[in-house]
Order: structure tokens, then sequence, then C-alpha cells
RNA sequence: GGGCUCGUAGAUCAGGGGUAGAUCGUUACCUUCGCAAGGUAAAGGCCGCGGGUUCGAAUCCCGCCGAGUCCA
């Protein structure tokens, strides 16, 4: 735990604050109130604010916004722009969860400097865990913006902690008219992400509005404090952590039943016209309902079992029964969850996530296939798209319309899908019942849990699909654990850092990036790695491979054959073979030569460049929702993965590629340079981050044209010297991201020519010039497909004309006639279409043909089949004597082998057998 | 990043080593003054693509392409 003076502030002490233990939870709080007994926490103290503000007045979102962001500018801090709620620059998370989030991890940790200090923000949040009980419970809510104010202390320099922190929080609270008795700050220890501090929860009138993180403590298996059975140690920096809802803050200023009705009422009210509420009951008894939900919902924790306990609770307190309850509150509950949810997806799709099936984009359609759901519910019949529209024209994007258009064509062609989804799902079910069904049995779990796992059909809608082919199911309340069972986790390996303890490698590819020869001294020879004070080779980053090249010293030359970056030290990697010899000849403080490919180096700047270009293309041709997902070089092509909700048309991919060359053809220079972080930032925006957030004060900022991105590698000086670009091909990566491979450069140059080459060959082997290559090549198709049915009506005829020479032919044995014959030439289907006529005349049939080795078939009629004859055991012991098997039905079955030349003697075995049998 | 499922006729899907099927739709004919319905018949298949195993692959195995879905 926390040293016990952790919590003693001066302002408490100052401000007569006296320092309680609650009688009901036992935890610690401050409070001016002499005689409260308990902490202010629910389920301690209930909500009392419902019905009784506990502000002046009322205050709505957007006031409330900036009355907390000008509070804190007036009192020293700089107000900053929200950060997007998607955290593109982390790789931990998907979803923006706290205002600290937007300063993790480099912030927090020091590496870069803050963009302001003290700074506010009003920060959007999208939290999906308590998705559950967003709607029913009055408080929860997807989304909610984390309104802060943050201090980056360090030991060189203290801007304020925790006594400035509480005391601004209470200047705050009361300057909004909050009884200062009334409000209460509880000690609770904080520890997340790798970090922790003690915190204080500020509590009102029951309802948590803040929370006052002093993180000053990191993760370390040796430290001092434990905190939730993890060990920490006192960091250097120490961070001043608020987060201050302000959602709530609206509810508490309006004390309505629920938050949703505090936060968005005309948007709730909207829905609930579309829904058709009906509205016989009265807006009082409603009010009641809600505000005793609320009031108690704020006690529990939603779990499901306990949602019936609470209803319960609640019908018994307000004296209706609870099927009249659940009839009042479902409807409403859904409302409130379709308000929220539009509104989170709004963010989301505003801020450019592309729905998916995996990554961040799933969570969108998560919310988007809920909200379906929900609203179908209400027999709301209005595509989502206009609810989320609505929601997104109170937000405050710039380019609203195109953002509006492009969400709106993503948001129906979701619907769209989901519509599908389902039905499909609907006629899956209705087979499986069917087939359950005329076992008797109820469709097992398993099935269930296949049906929802594989197929994405909820357990609900599958119960009443079954349930209309008239076949129970099997289906336990907590079907959703089941599921989550069957996953099996795996532990992500983390990846070795390798910490090298020497200066940083000087990096001269940036100054000189088309110089070749350069001489460095040897600081390190480790593991077949040479490590020298400065280089040319550009090691693996950014999509981009390593360079290679020589190491020379003297006469003796060594490849270097990989690159690497360690914490800012270049390691390069000698071939295997060479690395004993050069160890023995190398040395530290040895002086070195190296040399680097440079044709390999050029083709990896031309598709690096180019890459940038094709970026840039397909935003302008599919919109500006276009995010680099993922890029790769090397010498021979590249590729770009970019989010995107839909395939990439021919035409589009065209017009992107003609776009890409115009840009080469301008021969524009690009600009390569390193800024300050914040400055950059500033200036260009998270735009900059394509290829994720690089550390560091100052990032390099590539700029050809009109893209600017932040970048570490090697570019060419001016767009010309990228040559042609050439567009390969596009791929699905995912659901929402699509693939462009393409060639630059001298690659470019031979792509094109062995994609001629294929052309040229085809058209060869058609005898035709390559522009009639489609015309032929569909007519040669259309006629093949004509033989073959031609072929096949042939064979028909010519086994029937075989099957009248055939029978004529026969033997008779013990009252069975056996026709025993080769036919030329003929293949397997021809023999089965002979057989088979023949053994419809009654007869049995041992036919065989010697093209491509030993083929024989036999087939035996209705009398051979009486007196126990099977196709399948005469073949078997003809096709054993030309060294094959072969098998089939008691009617018709078919075999062969390779020995071709026993074939007589194996149809003469095929006639034994059947002799034998009879 | 991991898991699961699916690609067979225009559509929806059976079949899961041994002659490619059903239903709907299409076309023609019968019936009718005409239409619908009904009856009869026909047309319509690189069984996603490429390898492998096998006497034989739509079917089993591997790879690829395309689609769906659940989870982190």
């Amino acid at each position: 735990m926390f040293p016990e003076d952790a919590y003693n502030l001066d302002f408490f002490r100052e401000e007569g604050f006296h320092r309680k233990t609650c009688e009901r939870c036992g935890g610690r709080f401050w409070t001016r109130d002499p005689t409260r007994k308990t902490c202010g926490d629910p389920p301690c103290d209930p909500y009392t604010f419902i019905g009784s503000p506990v502000f002046r007045r009322e205050i709505g979102l957007d006031e409330m916004r900036e009355h907390y962001l000008s509070f804190f500018e007036e009192r020293g801090h700089t107000r900053i722009k929200r950060y997007p709620v998607i955290a593109r620059w982390r790789d931990d998370i998907y979803l923006t969860i706290a205002s600290i989030a937007d300063f993790q991890p480099f912030i927090t940790s020091g590496l870069v400097p803050p963009p302001a200090n003290p700074l506010t923000v009003s920060q959007p949040c999208i939290r999906l865990d308590d998705l559950d009980s967003v709607g029913r419970s009055g408080r929860h809510l997807t989304t909610f913006e984390m309104m802060a104010h943050h201090v980056f202390n360090t030991p060189e320099e203290e801007i304020y902690w925790k006594d400035r922190t509480v005391a601004l929080c209470d200047e705050l609270l009361l300057g909004l008219g909050a009884d200062p008795l009334a409000v209460t700050y509880k000690e609770s220890p904080w520890a997340g992400g790798g970090n922790a501090g003690p915190s204080v929860e500020v509590m009102v009138g029951g309802l948590e509005l803040a929370t006052l993180v002093f993180m000053d403590m990191k993760v370390s298996p040796q430290g001092d404090y434990e905190i939730k059975g993890e060990r920490y140690s006192k960091m250097a920096n120490y961070i001043v952590d608020t987060g201050y809802g302000l959602e709530r803050f609206v509810w508490a200023s309006k004390g309505s039943p629920t938050i949703y009705d505090a936060i968005f009422p005309e948007v709730v009210a909207t829905i609930s016209d579309l829904a058709g509420l009906d509205s016989s009951v009265s807006d009082d008894e409603r009010t009641r309902i809600l505000a005793a939900n609320a009031r108690l919902a704020g006690m529990v924790d939603l779990e499901d079992a306990s949602l019936r306990d609470l209803r319960r609770r609640i019908s018994s307190d307000i004296g209706i029964s609870a099927e009249k309850l659940d009839e009042i509150i479902t409807p409403l509950e859904r409302i409130y969850a379709v308000a929220d949810h539009t509104r989170c997806l709004a963010y989301m799709l505003g801020d450019g996530i592309i729905p998916s099936n995996v990554k961040a984009g799933y969570l969108a359609r998560l919310v988007i296939r809920r909200t379906l759901r929900q609203m179908k519910d209400l027999g709301i019949g209005v595509p989502l798209s206009d609810l989320v529209s609505m929601q997104i024209s109170r937000l405050d994007y710039s380019d609203l319309d195109e953002r509006l258009e492009t969400i709106a064509e993503i948001l129906d062609q979701e619907e769209e899908r989901y519509a599908e989804t389902l039905e499909k799902g609907r006629r899956l079910v209705k087979r499986i019942a069917e087939g359950y069904g005329k076992k008797s049995e109820k469709i097992p779990l398993s099935e269930m849990i296949s049906l929802y796992d594989s197929h994405g059909i909820p357990p609900e809608i599958a119960k009443d699909a079954a349930l209309e082919a008239g076949v129970e199911v099997d289906l336990p309340d907590n079907f959703y654990s089941r599921v989550a069972s069957t996953h099996i986790r795996s532990e992500k390996e983390g990846r070795e850092e390798v910490t090298i303890d020497l200066p940083e490698t000087r990096r001269m590819f940036y100054e000189r990036p088309f110089e070749r020869r350069f001489v460095a001294q040897v600081l390190e020879v480790v593991d077949g790695n040479v490590i020298l004070d400065q280089t040319l080779f550009y090691p693996e980053g950014g999509g981009q491979p390593a360079d290679r090249g020589l190491i020379r010293k003297g006469a003796k030359a060594f490849r270097v054959v990989d690159v690497q970056s360690a914490g800012g030290v270049v390691l390069h990697k000698i071939a295997e073979g060479e690395s004993a010899a050069f160890a023995f000849e190398i040395r530290p403080g040895d002086s070195v030569e190296g040399e680097v490919d440079m044709s390999r180096r050029l083709a990896h700047a031309r598709h690096h460049t180019a890459a940038h270009i094709i970026h840039d293309s397909a935003k302008k041709v599919l919109g500006s929702h276009i995010w680099q997902a993922g890029a790769q070089k090397s010498e021979e092509r590249a590729r770009l993965d970019i989010s995107h909700y839909k395939r990439i048309s021919r035409e589009e991919l065209k017009e992107i590629e003609l776009l890409a060359n115009r840009m080469v053809m301008e021969n524009v220079p690009i600009s390569t340079g390193w800024l300050d972080r914040a400055e950059a930032e500033k200036r260009f925006g998270f735009e900059l981050y394509q290829g994720g957030v690089p550390p560091g004060t100052s990032i390099r900022v590539v700029q050809v044209g009109s893209d600017v991105e932040a970048c570490a590698g090697t570019h060419c000086t001016n767009t010309g010297m990228i040559g042609p670009i050439k567009v390969l091909r596009t791929e699905r990566v995912q659901d929402g991201v699509e693939r462009i491979e393409f060639a630059a450069g001298v690659a470019a140059v031979l792509r094109g020519q062995e994609r001629d080459d294929l052309l040229f060959e085809a058209s060869d082997i058609l005898s035709v010039p390559p522009e009639q290559l489609p015309k032929t090549a569909s007519r040669f198709f259309e006629e093949w497909k004509d033989l073959r049915k031609e072929a096949a009506r042939l064979k028909e005829d010519l086994a029937r004309a075989q099957m009248e020479g055939l029978t004529r032919r026969a033997v008779e044995v013990g009252g069975i006639k056996i026709v025993v014959a080769v036919i030329e030439n003929a293949d397997v289907e021809e023999l089965i279409k002979a057989a088979s006529m023949i053994s419809g005349k009654d007869y049995v049939a041992i036919l065989g043909s010697d093209k491509d080795g030993a083929k024989i078939v036999t087939a035996v009629g209705k009398k051979g089949l009486a007196k126990g004859l099977s196709a399948g055991e005469i073949v078997r012991a003809a096709t054993l004597v030309v060294g094959g098997g072969g098998g089939g039905k008691p009617e018709i079955a078919q075999g062969g082998g390779p020995r071709a030349e026993k074939l007589t003697e194996a149809l003469k075995a095929g006639l034994a057998k059947v002799k034998a049998s009879l």
C-alpha cells in the first residue's frame, strides 16, 4: 500500500476536512461534514441527485464542456484538441478509453514532451465492456467525454501536484453550486496500464463525478509497494491524471431519471417517436419508474441474474406487477440503448473506423449489429444511417458532408449485409432443425454454439427459427460464457528487447541518401554482428527491408546480409560463413570501409516513395477515410494495405495508377526533414502517423506532393526519380482492408514485361494477336463446352450400339447371361454407359479397355443381384490381375490397374468369379 | 493476431471415394378464348483454382483465390 500520508493534503487540512472511515465499506474518505458516516459511493450511499440536482442550474453538454475547459484555461492550462476515438497511435488498445490514453506511452514515460503542460482536454472515449448494461442501468454509456486536466511533472520541474489538483476540483464543483458538505473525496488506490498511484474519487449525491489520479509509480518486480497483487516502485516523473465525466456533470445538473434523458433528450424523443412508443403510460408514472430503476441500479452491478432481482424490487417498491413493469421499461431501455449506440457509431465512423471482421472494425460492427437488433425490436423502420447521421451532425467535423456520404454508404451496406447473414442463418437453422426434428431430438448446445461462432446467428434468433420448424433447442442462460470457454486463449509472446550499451550509431543515409561508400570505426562485434560508430546502411524498418552490401578491411571483404536497429544502435549482420573469419580479422577500434548495394537501395527507395504516392492517389480516388493499414517493400514489388469498406473496382484502380504516374511526371521535389513532434502534429494532424507512431521528440517528416507522413525510410529526391508505377493487383486481406500491390521503377518495367510475356505466350498458343485474345478465348471455351456435351451424347449412342452387338455374344452360366468383352479405345465413361445398358437388359457385363492402362467395368442385372452377385466383388477379382483395385455398388462397379497387357486374363478372372459365386 | 464455417445448375441447397442430384426459376409443349394454376418434357454444371494420394477425386490431403463468422 501507499504510505499513510499519501492522502494527507494541506488542502484538506486548511479547508477543514475530516478524514473518516466509511461505516459500510470501511474505505477512507474526506468530508467537510462532521456528521457524515458513509463514503458517498454506492452502494454505501444511494443516488440522491435524481429529482434534486446537485448544481445550481441545468446545463447541457456543450455548455458544460465549454465551462470546464475555460475554467482550467483561466487557471493556467492550455486547451488542446481532442484525439480520435480510434487509438491509431497505440498498438495495445483499439479505442481511446481515457484522456490519459492520448499521452501513452511516450509522453507518460517521458520520452516525448507533452503538447502543453499543464493542459486541459475533453476527450471522447469509448468503452464497450459494459455493453449489456447500456440502456438498462440508467447510467452506463458506451461513449462518454472524459474532461481532464493533466500535469506532467519531472524531477527538474514540478508544475503542481495533489493539493492544487484537489483544490481545482473543489473550486469547480462549488462554483457550479455543489453543496460543500455533500462533496466527499474517497481514497482509492489506482493501477492500470503498468502504472499506479493514489487516487481520490469525487462523489456528490451518490454519483462519482470525477477521479483524480496521482500517477507516480510503475510496475517493478523489486518495487517497494504492492497494489492489487503487483509490485510497483516510484517513478521519476509524476503525473496528474484526472477524469471528469462530462455526461455525469450534465446529469447531476439536471437530476433526470436517467443519464440519457439528461444528455440527449431530443435524440431520445426522436427515437421514441420513430418507435411509435405507446403513450398510455403517463409521463409521471414513467419518470417514477425510471427514477426507481436508476436509483436501485446504481446500487448493484448488473448481471443477468441480478437484473431480475432488481426488477422485482422495483415493482414491489412502486407497487405495480413485474409484467407491467417489464412492458413499460423494456422499450425504454431499447430506446436509450439505440440513442447511446448511434452516438458511439457517430464517433467511431466519424473518426474513420471501417467496420470489419477484425480489430477495431469488428467492434464497430458489433455495435452496428446490436443497434440494428434493438431497432428491429422497437419496430423502427428507418435506416440506421439516418439515426447515425442525426448524431454526427451534433459533432464538429469540418468535412461533415463528405463524411456523411461515406458513412451512410458504409452503414447501408452493413445493414444489408447483416440482413443477408440473418436470412442465410434462418435457412441454415431451418435445415438443421429439420434434421433434428426427424430424429425428434432437441437442437444440442454444440450446434447452437457453432451457429453463433461460425455463422454469426445469435441464439435468440436461432431459437425462434427452430421453434418455427417445431423443434426445441437446448439454450442455457450462460450461453455466451460457454462460447467463450470454447475459445482457447494463446499467450502472446513478448518480443525480446535487445538492449546494447553503446552510443547511438550515427545514421548518415539521411543526409547522403545515394552515397555508396563510407569509412567507419568498429565499436564492437557481437554474434556475427558488427557495430560501427556511423553507417550508410539502412536498418529494416517502416516496411522497408534492410540494405545489403560489403564491409571491407584492406583487401578482405565481408558480405552484410542484414541490418537491424536496436535502441538506436545499428547492427550489421555478416554472412554466416564469413562471420568467424570476420571476428578474427576485425577488432574494435579498427577502421573499415562500408559499401552499400545501391541498386537494391534504389529499388527500395522507389517503392517507398511510390507507396506514399499510391496512398495519396487512393485517398483522392476513394475518399478521405483511407488510412494505411500496413506496407511492405522489396526489390521486386511493394504492397500497401489501406482501410476501405468495399472492393476496389478495376476502374478505380486504373484511376489510382494514372494519378500516381501523373505525380511522377510532374517531377516534384520530395522534402524530408526533422520536425518538432508537437509542431508537426499541429501542422499536419494525426494523418502523419500512417505507418505507426515513432518515438522521440522530433520526427522525420516526408512530404510528397499533398501527402505528408512521419516516415523513417529512405526516399527519392523527386518524384521523377521513381520512374513508372505499375499497379499489379488488389487483394482483400481482411474485411475493410484492401491491399494494393504495385511495382515502381525498373521493377515496374520488369513486371510489365512479365505480363506481356504471358499475353504473347497465350496468343501464340491460340495463333491470334493479343487484342483478339478475349474474343478467341471465349470462343474456344464455348466450343469446348459444346464439344464436351457432344462427346457425351456420342458416347451414349456408341454404348447403345456396342450393347446390341455384345449381348448377342453373351455366354450363359446357371441361367445368367454374361457379356465379357474388350472395347477398344473406350474410356471409363463409355464402359460404364455400355455396362449399365447391358445390365439393364438383365445381363451381367464384364467390360474392359486398355486405354491408359487397364480399365474394367462390371455391372449386374436384376436376376444376377437376386442370385447374390455383386459387381464390386467381380471387379475386384478382375482388377487384382492387372495390379490395381476397384469397387463400387452391387449394380455397377469400376476399377483398373497398370498392367494393360493382362486385360484379357483379368476379364477371365472376373468371369471365373461370377461362376464361383453362382 | 488466433479460431471456426462455406464455395456444386440462374437462385437456394443435398451428395462427402465409384454413372453429378433436388426444389424454385427458365424454355417448349399439353390444357385454356386468354391468363393463373396444373401436367409433360427440355435446356442449364471446368462441383472456385492449382498440386498430391488413388485403378478412380465434386468427395481425402496440401497450397492458393473468393466469401462469411466469432474472439483478443
